[in-house]
DNA sequence: ACCACTCGTGACATCGATTACCTACCCAGC
DNA sequence: GCTGGGTAGGTAATCGATGTCACGAGTGGT
């Protein structure tokens, strides 16, 4: 009840002080007698006094909140990324502001500006649009995730998206494959674009050539997935095999398989989810923790914000293959007439 | 490059007017000439001017952002509320500031008063502590999801915990189960609470005596599901089915059945989750969709931010019984020797 | 011709904290 | 006794926008 609008005024009256003494206290001014900080410090206890965040980042002109910017909350892999963002975060007395872009490079400008705007300590991003240059300007500290920034010089936290859909295909060739189809995003992902090369790079090691019409690059959606997977297993020359190069394509494609009763059909997905392992067959993927990555990219701002002036990194989260089973299966000879 | 700095009185300086007149062009005020409207709105727009939302916010005492707090950003249910949220906050031109309690108590409060203290337009919050009696004096909106204020009169979007769990464990009994377990979470969150009173309920309309051995409510992550799970079914005296309380527990059970085979254990689950559908059997489930959830908490927020002044209302979202197979199942009779 | 009023505007205080700059004092050293 | 230097603390400007209030110019009624 009383508790409304104690300020520093007030802390500094009740100690017999001024408010700068007082906000110097605040603030671990060492040149303060001990006598005095002891009092103000008694004063803000007693009266319960929190300082304005608003003033106080109005005045230094940094706000004590870090900004995320992802595809979606909705989507599981960022959303446990953020949700470790925020760990991090709270553990360093910030506060996090989340907004998604759902892909539009527009919106992503919109968000950043708004979020440079408000004084934010520190961006993580993961970007939608193609060049980041507009960004340079900024005065706060950015960590990408997942895509790397374009045109600028900042940190970021990636994981080999070439070499993880390299070994996923890999490991689907090893295990006889040679019709093995592509689902995955629009190739102006930078992800996505990686990915499709690993794709490609897998068979090529393996001296096998690339049908270009398994490769569906179109999905951006669960249910696109979902689609372009039952159109896939539909045609006379089926693969025998699926690579799902991200998580969504993954969750979309595995029902399709289920509701086609396809047990037949490898399928190895980039990006492990819940459930995988629980269903029939159980989804090999190629795991990249969102967890890790949204912990380092924190760190790294962190670490950033506390005043490392080193050069910027590009750091590489691991990925490890999982194998459950669907990665690992024969390829099935079904009605085939020709060879 | 240029763009740094622009703050109304440069827009003013450039529209030969005062910084007051301009701030009255930029509120909206119909007190402005005409001629002198065009001039400063062209000034805005020549030199890029957005104002400092930090100012405003000290200055009027209210930011534009809206809170949301919730037990982990990394819980599909509450993602997807969250994500829900925020599309409609964008599209209010607000931002959203996530934050996660874990379910403490402490925590939410400490986030709370962050917020207010923050001077946030509103807060969404799914509540940890059991009473609330602290946020009455608060000066911003606040709407409650998922469970219910306690000694507060404010807005909440709930479900029918109750007459949901009741009608998951009926679906059950008619398909002749006797034996029933409850997984779910501890029972002093009020959702677990009425959850299990309905699981009661729905015995005693059947006339069936509840077994005590078989609710296992301190459930509050996926892996206690999965080990409660394993424990019941280990027991000579197994239950033949499982109604797991919330999407958590669902998603510790569901690859505890799976990884025991346990094929012919039927199994309702309060709340949908992906890939419930693909699961051998596939799950049925109450579900209540996070998204109009999110929905509607949001728009009401936004109701009440547009200056509402009626009463406070307990929304209810809709539930619906997804009948996939799991739930279905008939009781098997397997190693028994009594009756 | 004068009062009463509205209309468009600007000067100045204000939101709550921080910072630049300056004072007062104490003690050492010449 | 006076200067120099360091320390504790105060005063006022500042961050950027908005609320208060007052002021000059038209307008219309009498």
């Amino acid at each position: 009840m009383s508790r409304r609008k104690v300020r520093l005024t007030d802390v500094a009256a009740a100690a017999g002080t001024s408010a700068k003494t007082a906000s110097r206290v605040l603030n671990g001014d060492p040149r303060v007698a001990v006598a005095t900080r002891a009092r103000v410090e008694r004063a803000i206890a007693e009266l319960q006094y929190r300082p304005d965040p608003l003033a106080r980042s109005l005045r230094k002109g940094t706000d004590e909140t870090i900004g995320v910017v992802i595809d979606s909350i909705a989507d599981p892999f960022f959303a446990s990324v953020t949700s470790e963002i925020e760990k991090v975060a709270f553990a360093n007395g910030l506060t996090v502001t989340v907004a998604s872009t759902g892909r539009s490079a527009d919106r992503e400008r919109l968000l950043l500006d708004g979020m440079v705007r408000r004084k934010v300590a520190g961006v993580i991003v993961a970007p939608a649009s193609l060049n980041h240059a507009y960004l340079g300007g900024a005065s706060c500290a950015v960590v990408f995730i997942d895509r790397g920034p374009v045109a600028l010089d900042v940190d970021a936290v990636l994981v080999d998206d070439f070499h993880g859909a390299r070994t996923a295909v890999a490991h689907l060739i090893a295990h006889g494959h040679r019709r093995i189809a592509y689902v995955g995003d629009l190739l102006n992902m930078q992800t996505a674009d990686q990915r499709l090369a690993g794709y490609r790079a897998a068979h090529a090691a393996a001296d096998l050539p690339v049908d270009e019409s398994l490769i569906a690059a179109d999905c951006s959606e669960i249910a696109d997935a979902t689609e372009r997977a039952g159109q896939l297993l539909a045609r006379p020359d089926a693969p025998t095999a699926i690579f799902t190069a991200n998580t969504r394509c993954s969750m979309g494609v595995a029902p399709a398989l289920h509701a086609l009763s396809r047990t037949d059909v490898a399928l190895v997905g980039f990006g492990d989810f819940l459930m995988a392992a629980s269903l029939q067959p159980a989804v090999t993927v190629i795991d990249h923790s969102p967890e890790v990555i949204g912990q380092l990219a924190a760190e790294r701002l962190f670490h950033r914000l506390a005043g490392s002036g080193e050069p910027s990194r590009r750091i590489e989260a691991p990925l490890r293959l999982i194998v459950r089973g669907s990665g690992e299966l024969p390829p099935s000879t079904p009605v085939r007439r020709d060879n």
